[in-house]
DNA sequence: GCGACACTTCGAGCATGGTCGAAACATTGC
DNA sequence: GCAATGTTTCGACCATGCTCGAAGTGTCGC
């Protein structure tokens, strides 16, 4: 018999349908009200905030509360990066799915992970902030490389800046199968990137969609 | 409501804990047998065998029949990291573990996969026997080298010695993370190492601990 | 205060699926 | 051939936990 982890309890809070619904829901990185969750999921009410509870009590969520409004939201990147590393398995598996339409197409390209970028973009900025020495690999880790500080201030991020959560994190692409960057400074590019108006994010959805000049100003700054 | 992966299939895949077990155990790289996974996870015979086909039928496992032995492993390094990613949440969230005991440092020295030998004594001698040519890697395959007849002969080894399985197999260890031998040669060594009292092994437990004069006869044959 | 709204708790119904013993199947060794 | 061993299938039992309607708690606007 195994001891360790209780990895049976956390997988199977991402086993059922509706949680499963709702944790892909969260990972469009906004807090949603347990009756937009519901929704999401296709169940009632009282449904959902029974699985909100049990998602609650595993850690998996935060909970935010407004006056009469509840906001939960994925309680961290970890959580984030197991999700995606479910759906990346989930899809090599599983059957073949009708042709892939042009939201697929834009998701592979482009999309909201959590708090950061994922997709083919995100992947290239990663390897091509490595191959400058911007960033540091070693194995799983990601460390700033020497330039990073005056590189990353010239865009107007202060990757000093003191935080609980680790400034780099890898964290796997289910698309490319490779990875990306996350972490404060991954969620400080995205920032950016939504700021300057290089992108916006597709309405009910996880893509991001690049306008030709956004684009132009992104490769500049990051694919160069 | 969500389209795209199945990600609860997968998950609830993990979910349930005897399933969880035999994915953890299987998790140190080495195909297991359908009873020794029934013993990992604390269950019946027929309950693992039913929990293998579902495993199998969702893509997660491989099988390798050989005569009347079936060894199921993992069926990549894309659902291994999903299971390392579940279980990095599972610790982060989960009580904290009790400090590793003793029995935790006498498993990362030398412990039983299976049938061989595994931990960093058998990642020594692999690499020893690859330096000394007996043995010849090729990236993930293992041959036996010239000398490696007389070499095993000598210690009363027949590796012409005909066998469904494979002579040699490359291992991957969990401890140190790389590979140790396995195969018929890396059984009859074990099988040596014991027979020889050189190590015995711990009760209920995978660790093989050495007493101080068969270390010095393990470490004068195999890794001098 | 009192409705309106957001959400949670309670209770009961119900399906899914995990469990094992017994028996069937398959392969090996003699 | 027959016994031994490893594994799967079958059948029946049973617990877990998902589900929703109805009722209860808390918060806001007026």
């Amino acid at each position: 018999m195994r001891e360790g982890p209780d990895i049976a309890r956390i997988a199977s809070l991402v086993g059922d349908p509706a949680r499963a619904n709702m944790l892909s829901a969260l990972m469009g990185g906004t807090a949603l009200t347990a009756s937009e969750l519901a929704l999401e999921a296709g169940v009632s009410l009282p449904t959902a905030s029974s699985h909100l509870s049990k998602l609650m009590e595993g850690g998996l969520l935060t909970l935010a509360s407004q006056g009469r409004h509840r906001y939960y939201g994925l309680a961290g990147p970890q959580v984030a990066g197991m999700i995606e590393a479910i759906t990346g398995v989930a899809e090599a598996v599983g059957p073949k799915r009708v042709r892939p339409g042009p939201r697929d197409a834009a998701m592979r390209v482009a999309r909201v992970c959590y708090d950061h970028l994922a997709g083919e973009q995100a992947v290239a900025m990663l390897d091509r902030l490595v191959d400058r020495n911007v960033l540091v690999r070693d194995d799983k880790e990601i460390r700033l490389g020497p330039s990073a500080a005056s590189h990353f201030a010239a865009l107007g991020i202060d990757v000093e800046a003191k935080a609980r959560r680790p400034v780099c994190r890898a964290c796997l692409d289910w698309s490319v199968r490779r990875s990306h960057l996350a972490g404060t400074l991954g969620a400080a590019i995205l920032d950016k990137i939504l700021a300057e108006k290089w992108a916006r994010r597709e309405k009910d959805s996880r893509a991001v969609v690049f306008s030709p000049t956004g684009k132009q100003a992104f490769e500049k700054v990051f694919l160069a």
